[in-house]
DNA sequence: AGAGCGCCATCTGC
DNA sequence: TGCAGATGGCGCTC
C-alpha cells in the first residue's frame, strides 16, 4: 500500500481529537485528592467569546423561568474542555445505605461526582483555610460532614464568566459525569432548603448529547372543587455539547427535571454536566444533584 | 432512590 | 397503511 494512501486512511477512521496542553500551574488544597490542574490558556482565551449564541428565554410556561445557550462555550474548545475536566477532575460514584423495614441496601448513585464551594456562612482564606465568612474565625472541623473544598481556578475561570453574563452571583460547583447511556438522574428538584428560595442554577453540558426532561410537579386538586388545573406539558430539551440552561424564579420549586437513562452509542461517549450555584447555608453535601 | 421487571404507547424503517 | 423491532415512560417491588 502506498504510503498516502495508509495516511489518509488513518486520518478518516481516527482524526485527532483536539488535545489540550496541560498547564504547569495547578490547584492545591488539603482536601484535594490530587492537585488539579489549572485550565489550559488555550480555552481561557476562548471562554473570553462566550456565550457563543444568545440566551433564549423560556418562560411561557406555568412557574418556568429558563434561559437556553445553545451552545454558551466556543464550539471550537468543547470537546477539549470535556476531555480536559474528565481526565483531570477528581470523580467517585456516591454511595449512601439506606434501611427499608429491617434491611440495609447500599445504593449506587449511576453517575460520578464531585463536589467544590462552600456555602455563604463560610469562606475560604488566601491560604486555603475555612473561617466564618463574617468574624473570619476558624471553623470547627464539626461543622461540615463533609471538608469543603475550594473551587479549582479551572472551574472559577467558567463560574466568573457565567456571573458576568447572567448577573447571578455562584459560591458553590457541582460536577456530575455521566459515563454511559446507564449512567442517570431520575427526576428530583434542587434542594431549596439549601439554596434559599428561587435559587439560580446555571447547568452546563459537555461530551455526549443527552436528553434533559422537565415536568411541572403535580398541582393539587383544589379543596372543595372540582375544577381539574391543567399540567403544563413536558419539556425535552437535548443537550449538546457546550450548552447551558439556566434555570431560576420559581422553576425549582415547581418543576422536576431528570436525565434519563438512553440505548444507543451516542450516549456510550459520557457527558459532564457542570452546575453553579449559590449555598446560602450548610447542607449535607450528599443530598445534592443536577 | 436505584435496579429490575412487566406492560404498553410511540416511533421508525420497510 | 400495516407490522415488527426498538425505544422509552410508568408503575410496582425489593
Amino acid at each position: 500500500m502506498k504510503r498516502g494512501a495508509l495516511d489518509s486512511f488513518v486520518t478518516l477512521v481516527a482524526p485527532k481529537k483536539p488535545k489540550y496542553e496541560a498547564s504547569a500551574d495547578k490547584s492545591s488544597h488539603a482536601s484535594y485528592p490530587f492537585a488539579i490542574p489549572h485550565l489550559p490558556a488555550q480555552f481561557t482565551e476562548q471562554l473570553g467569546f462566550a456565550p457563543s449564541e444568545e440566551g433564549k428565554p423560556m418562560n411561557d410556561q406555568l412557574d418556568l423561568d429558563l434561559v437556553y445557550y445553545q451552545p454558551y462555550i466556543p464550539s471550537s474548545i468543547a470537546s477539549g474542555v470535556f476531555d480536559f475536566l474528565r481526565t483531570e477532575l477528581p470523580f467517585y460514584r456516591v454511595k449512601y445505605n439506606i434501611t427499608r423495614g429491617s434491611i440495609q441496601t447500599q445504593v449506587n448513585t449511576p453517575r460520578f461526582t464531585t463536589v467544590f464551594g462552600v456555602d455563604e456562612t463560610s469562606r475560604f482564606t488566601a491560604s486555603g483555610a475555612l473561617v466564618d465568612a463574617k468574624s473570619g474565625r476558624p471553623i470547627e472541623a464539626s461543622r461540615y460532614k463533609c471538608k469543603p473544598r475550594p473551587i479549582p481556578q479551572c472551574l472559577d475561570e467558567l463560574r466568573k464568566i457565567t456571573e458576568g453574563t447572567t448577573g447571578e452571583t455562584f459560591n458553590f460547583c457541582l460536577v456530575n459525569y455521566y459515563a454511559d447511556g446507564q449512567d442517570s438522574i431520575s427526576y428530583h428538584s434542587d434542594d431549596e432548603r439549601f439554596l434559599g428560595p428561587n435559587p439560580a442554577i446555571a447547568s452546563f453540558s459537555l461530551g455526549a448529547k443527552r436528553d434533559f426532561l422537565m415536568k411541572h410537579k403535580p398541582i393539587p386538586p383544589k379543596q372543595g372543587g372540582d375544577v381539574i388545573q391543567e399540567e403544563p406539558k413536558p419539556i425535552k430539551l437535548a443537550l449538546g455539547p457546550g450548552d447551558m440552561v439556566l434555570m431560576r424564579g420559581k422553576t425549582q420549586a415547581n418543576w422536576l427535571h431528570s436525565i434519563p437513562k438512553r440505548a444507543g452509542a451516542e450516549a456510550g461517549r459520557g457527558r459532564i454536566n457542570i452546575t453553579f450555584r449559590k449555598a446560602m447555608v450548610k447542607g449535607d453535601g450528599e443530598l445534592l444533584s443536577v
